[in-house]
DNA sequence: ATCCTAAAACGAAATCATTTCTATTTAGAG
DNA sequence: CTCTAAATAGAAATGATTTCGTTTTAGGAT
């Protein structure tokens, strides 16, 4: 089950440790996003020695990779989300209950290619994020 | 001048004191986007006192009341841009200059409308910005 | 014009998420 | 099995941003 993990490193050019791929699965597993902190918490425990230091090194070596993916939050702390879609897209993130959706189609190379040709620029990445609330947090905002 | 800016915070509910308008007129003045920190070394000489928390305070202000733009920035620090462009819009961030280019339509709406339909989520924000090399340092970039 | 009060600003100090640094351990190629 | 570059530990540093109690001020009311 974690092979997927350990090749998925390794196609990253990155060693297969017994800490990231705890930290693959751990993310895998959670049905939202989640802060370096929380993740160390929780991963304590399977490891006599595991320093914080660590996990935030692989969350932002994984996120390079393209491996994870990096929430956009209000409050400017670093969130990361398991997202297995390798293909180019963007995220739906609720508020409330840090779910993340994917969104197929981002329609943003129309926008950059307009943006190149008015001004001669030239696009090099860019942000996309939806916020809000899911289909239950928002079912649950109504019944209030 | 500074009418125009008087007039806006008065409109945002917002006092307007010498040092708002001072803040404004400063990145009104500004090409690109600028930092809490830098403002407030170029501003200091204007005013006998003026605390670096007071910048960042009402820069957070000013970009709550929609009166200036945040720039995101890989980096993670708080970055501050003045748009006069009322309308809803997103923004072209230069890497290497710091500058920012409107851009008009962003064709979110058809994306937003999109989610809520497939999931009976609620879309209450997004953030959108493309990232790159404005016209001149595209230039210069393939000058070297 | 002056008064008055809520809002704004001071600035030193605190915060705290994130990063750095050096020594130690380990994955995995050969 | 060896060896080396990569990964980790963990304590300590960092530094942008925020807090807090006090003082000042903008601007509506008098």
């Amino acid at each position: 089950m974690d092979q997927r993990h350990a090749t998925a490193l390794k196609a990253a050019g990155m060693k297969a440790t017994p800490k990231r791929l705890a930290i693959l699965e751990m993310l895998e597993a959670e049905p939202g996003y989640a802060s370096p902190e929380e993740l160390w918490k929780r991963l304590k425990d399977r490891f006599d020695r595991l320093g914080l230091p660590t996990v935030y090194r692989n969350l932002e070596e994984l996120s390079e990779s393209g491996v994870l993916s990096k929430v956009i939050h209000p409050n400017r702390q670093l969130y990361y989300y398991f997202c297995s879609n390798r293909e180019h897209h963007h995220h739906f993130v609720c508020l409330s209950c840090r779910k993340v959706e994917d969104i197929p189609s981002c329609g943003i190379e129309a926008l950059e290619h307009e943006v190149s040709k008015r001004n001669g620029g030239k696009v090099l990445s860019h942000i996309l994020q939806l916020n809000g609330l899911c289909g239950g947090c928002a079912d649950n905002e109504e019944k209030r």
